[in-house]
DNA sequence: AAATAATTTTAGATTAGTCTAAAAATATTT
DNA sequence: AAATATTTTTAGACTAATCTAAAATTATTT
């Protein structure tokens, strides 16, 4: 049996492990989980005996294959319920990720089958996210940041980093969706703000913002 | 705050003084709760601190206003959900409670919502027990126990008590379901079983049955 | 109305997850 | 390479929910 905490912090190390390096250390969980760094030590402990992550003393830790397969599963029905929010039940895409943080605890397979048949198996989440398969197979979507792109090109939009509710509902004030086709009009050095063109608007966004939206050449 | 620990406990106090006194006992609770006397004392005692149970000592439990109101509020998302997952997930009236158990604990108001207009304000869950509206208002139907019914009448099937899997299974195999049409032919003094008469067919069942399924006069 | 039985409560211990404060190990600076 | 800073771990304590065993109360029987 697996409790709702050790979930959590499995699922925590997956995402430290995916954006960066492979092996996680116990203050970037702490940050995470919002808890302290010995109750993280403690927590690693009990998931290296049950063979969710390898850990050696202050050498941090890194998942196994059933750790990540643990992962991966929580992700599926994360993203699952996402879509399940903005397309059955009218959330908007920055009202999901709360909701979705319990409901990706619940444990019944027959119930995020039949939810991915309901939702015709759909292949990303509202932000662009890849939802993985059944057997946790994710197809891995080729996208830069909007920070990287090159100035006088032209992308797609298909995803975002950061899922707060305050990041998305600054791009919904800006009429900035997934699919927006935008244009890199100047990248200014000074400050590495962007300015993009879409849909008869020119708008600068920040560094910060330009780092959490995704895009795929067109 | 209310811990999930908390609400099962105020849902088990609130179904048993539903169907009986109410006032409720400790070892009724336990015995709910598949716990032990001591540990319901505790809790009914932190339950009484929260005002959610009026407690005496030796003298058993009984809901506040606030407490029920909790409690109804579960059972309207405990009902939802099992709505919801028969009519849009295919599942059958046996498989739902358990994953309801579950589900009914989600905290999202526009959720339960949303779901509930998704659902189109369903006035029943599939075991035909009533479902309250948002303020904690319920239909309350009139109906009789088969073990109660009178010989040569007829009836319409409305509900059932025991929801457990193997009885929803057995009333599948005999093809009784909700809305099913039964005449009572006889009622045998001996054993207290009912021979009944629908759809072509004449089955008796025994008294423990007769007492788990719910009638209304047509 | 005693005696006995059943129920309920208390006292003290246990587990999961957390904390603080101090110690140990590793990394960085000078 | 020694000194300092940072990170991680340990030790011991705390809370929520549970348990066992014993004590207290209430209910039932004789």
């Amino acid at each position: 049996m697996i409790t709702l905490t050790e979930e959590n912090y499995i699922k925590a190390i997956y995402h430290l492990a995916s954006n960066g390096e492979k092996t996680v250390n116990t203050n970037a969980i702490a940050a995470v989980m919002q808890t302290k760094a010995s109750s993280v030590t403690d927590m690693i402990k009990k998931l290296s005996e049950k063979s969710y992550v390898d850990y050696k003393k202050y050498q941090g830790a890194t998942l196994t294959d059933d750790g990540k397969r643990v992962a991966v599963n929580i992700i599926r029905k994360h993203r699952l319920w996402e879509v399940f929010l903005v397309e059955k039940l009218n959330f908007s895409w920055d009202e999901v990720h709360e909701v979705a943080e319990h409901l990706e605890h619940i444990k019944s397979d027959k119930l995020i089958d039949e939810l991915d048949a309901l939702l015709e198996f759909p292949s990303h989440d509202p932000h662009g996210d890849p939802i993985p398969d059944k057997e946790g197979n994710f197809k891995h979507i080729e996208k830069i940041m909007l920070a990287k792109a090159e100035a006088g090109s032209t992308y797609k939009c298909v995803g975002v980093d950061d899922t707060s509710s305050k990041f998305l509902k600054y791009l919904d004030s800006n009429s900035i969706a997934l699919g927006t086709i935008i244009t890199i009009k100047h990248k200014e050095p000074y400050d590495n703000s962007v300015k993009i063109a879409f849909e008869n608007t020119e708008i600068v966004v920040s560094q910060n913002v330009a780092k959490n939206i995704y895009l795929k050449k067109v």
